[in-house]
DNA sequence: GGTTGTCAGTAAAACGTTTTAACGGAGGAG
DNA sequence: CTCCTCCGTTAAAACGTTTTACTGACAACC
């Protein structure tokens, strides 16, 4: 049961250890037949050098971490997450690089840093001034954030505000009534989505609301968790409360298509027709947008190659040790119409 | 932009190295100013231990692998992997433990198996019988076979064959022409998925249609990717030739949602109307299977209760060592009619 | 006063590799 | 015959931790 190590093939092969490291990774220096025999005694007593060990002494790991905030169950929950990872996946690959999912741990992102062998991090969703991104530099590893806000490290972002002012602007022309479904708040306590991706989407509506001479308060946005169930949810609710006070809305733009699809769900049960009692617009365009039952009128965003784009920035920065500039992409969003809106 | 190591901090607070280790880890067996001075001096220098090291040390990485037959981007294409590792990660993360996807590397399953830095793995859509899993059991690491076939490995399935049979029952009732889609041959040279769970939903569904009287060929199943853009193709193409054929199909069984959502879209092109000129049947019941136009019948599994199982099996491998028994546990699977079928 | 015990802290081994520098022997040049 | 070079191989250092066993020092006990 114990494993064998490279002192066992060595012992085994008559030859010491490095002799046995070499045949397996510079065979050139050491004579052919030497290295046969080693290789051989290696296949046969089933030698599987030790990855850990090989990290430590080679300093990489052969894997980057994908630091999110939630749990993996609340992550994957958006649709979006798993087409960014495509994307990721598909920039890793070339290089064989493993993906390494990253949560907080018991409630710490900064204990999940640490920890975390890898060679590098994808941030999403955190801001850097974020107390979990501080470990991050100290771990010495490189790191590019995506979708946060990010001064002095590379960043990846699409056109939020721009997308989503597009998409409120459209909605504005015909109705007053709209209801603003954001991200969660006070999740774990802190604020997480003050910034970022949230700040620039609801920028984005509120100036075109605002344009449309729509006044913008305090509670204008509808908090609500980035999934289905949490749409959902989120949007009965508010709806049924706004009903009450006599303001029921005809439109809503939410801020993740993973809430709209709740959206639609909700208003199929409460016997909404969809667009002609209720006009939606989600964000992102995850696959399945075009799919759903009407498609969706969405904020297209390449999300699949945001993440290849992260993946690329980042292999550059393990590669070229000393990149100075933190280069800052924007890739764009735009309004693609289809059937929750008329 | 050198990482401070222990040693500096033992330097700088005038200790040994294993004090300052005492200190973080077992503050107990120190004075009790000696560790406050420690940790001081740790904290200002912003020290973080060498996850590479902690791993070979204590012979664990606080990590799972989980172990896909393809990349990282086919492998999200099907919409089931991302609710499945929902169900893998809320296993796991009471226990802290990160998760580590890893694609073949460089086309071969077993470099990426010796290199990835995890305490075991989950091995998904593998035989226990292929070559990949060989390395598996050389790395020393427990694991756990998910939709594969494994006799002396702890395993978890769902009841393929008996979904299939149901769902393919249902439609041979009133159809005679029916197109079966399975998952994608030989790519990359070796014939992938002949067993495990391919091998039972096919059978499933050849079981019913024979019994039906409908008689069951070499080239009955059509292969197709795992995905939208997949079955979409593979249906198209296929719905042609046999068009032409004169044996034109009035019914699909997918074995797979993914595939089922190409299907949907592909006869939307084509101006069939579902379920009126077509019915199809998906298997898996993803989450947005309940959402598209029209809702997808299909074969619902209880997929993120499967990656829980999992997870918890393979927690319980990595705890006691000695379990002996290699517990395969069956979930049921069963047929939920939607919008596809009448 | 010797034995025993506890306490705070340390030296060194261990984990399993890769890599660097050195070594001995053989062969060739002078 | 000596010196130099080359070749195949090895000893030992390095990576950064944790852990085990040990060392003094000091107090307590009989």
């Amino acid at each position: 049961m114990k494993r064998v190590t490279i002192v066992d093939v060595a012992r085994s092969a008559g030859v010491s250890p490095a002799a046995v490291s070499l045949a397996l990774n510079k065979p050139s220096r050491l004579s052919p037949e030497t290295v046969e025999r080693v290789r051989e005694t290696a296949r046969v007593l089933g030698y599987v050098p030790n990855p850990h060990a090989l990290a430590l002494v080679q300093k990489r790991a052969g894997a980057v971490g994908v630091l999110v905030p939630q749990t993996i169950s609340e992550t994957f929950a958006n649709p979006y997450f798993a087409e960014f990872l495509r994307g990721v996946g598909a920039g890793c690959e070339e290089k064989g690089l493993s993906l390494q999912l990253v949560p907080p741990r018991e409630g710490s992102v900064e204990k999940a840093v640490s920890i975390a062998p890898v060679d590098g991090f994808l941030v999403v969703g955190l801001s850097e001034e974020h107390p979990g991104a501080k470990p991050l530099s100290r771990r010495g590893v490189p790191f590019v954030v995506v979708d946060g806000d990010a001064e002095k490290a590379p960043s990846v972002n699409c056109d939020d505000e721009g997308g989503a002012y597009a998409a409120a602007r459209f909605l504005a022309r015909r109705h007053r009534k709209i209801l603003v479904l954001g991200f969660p708040r006070s999740s774990g306590g802190r604020e997480r989505f003050v910034w970022g991706v949230e700040k620039r989407r609801l920028r984005g509506y509120r100036r075109a609301l605002e344009e449309y001479g729509i006044t913008w308060t305090a509670d204008s946005v509808t908090a609500s968790a980035v999934s289905p169930e949490g749409g959902e949810e989120a949007f009965a609710r508010a709806f049924d409360r706004l009903s009450r006070a006599g303001r029921r809305p005809t439109a809503v733009l939410a801020a993740s298509d993973a809430t709209a699809f709740g959206v639609l769900r909700a208003a199929g049960r409460m016997g909404l027709r969809i667009p002609e009692d209720l006009e939606v617009i989600g964000f992102d365009d995850v696959p399945f947008a075009a799919f759903c039952n009407p498609p969706l009128t969405t904020v297209r965003q390449p999300i699949e190659e945001k993440g290849r784009v992260a993946a690329e920035l980042l292999l550059g920065l393990l590669e070229e040790e000393d990149r100075p500039v933190a280069e800052a992409r924007l890739l764009p969003a735009r309004l693609v119409l289809r059937g929750t809106t008329v």
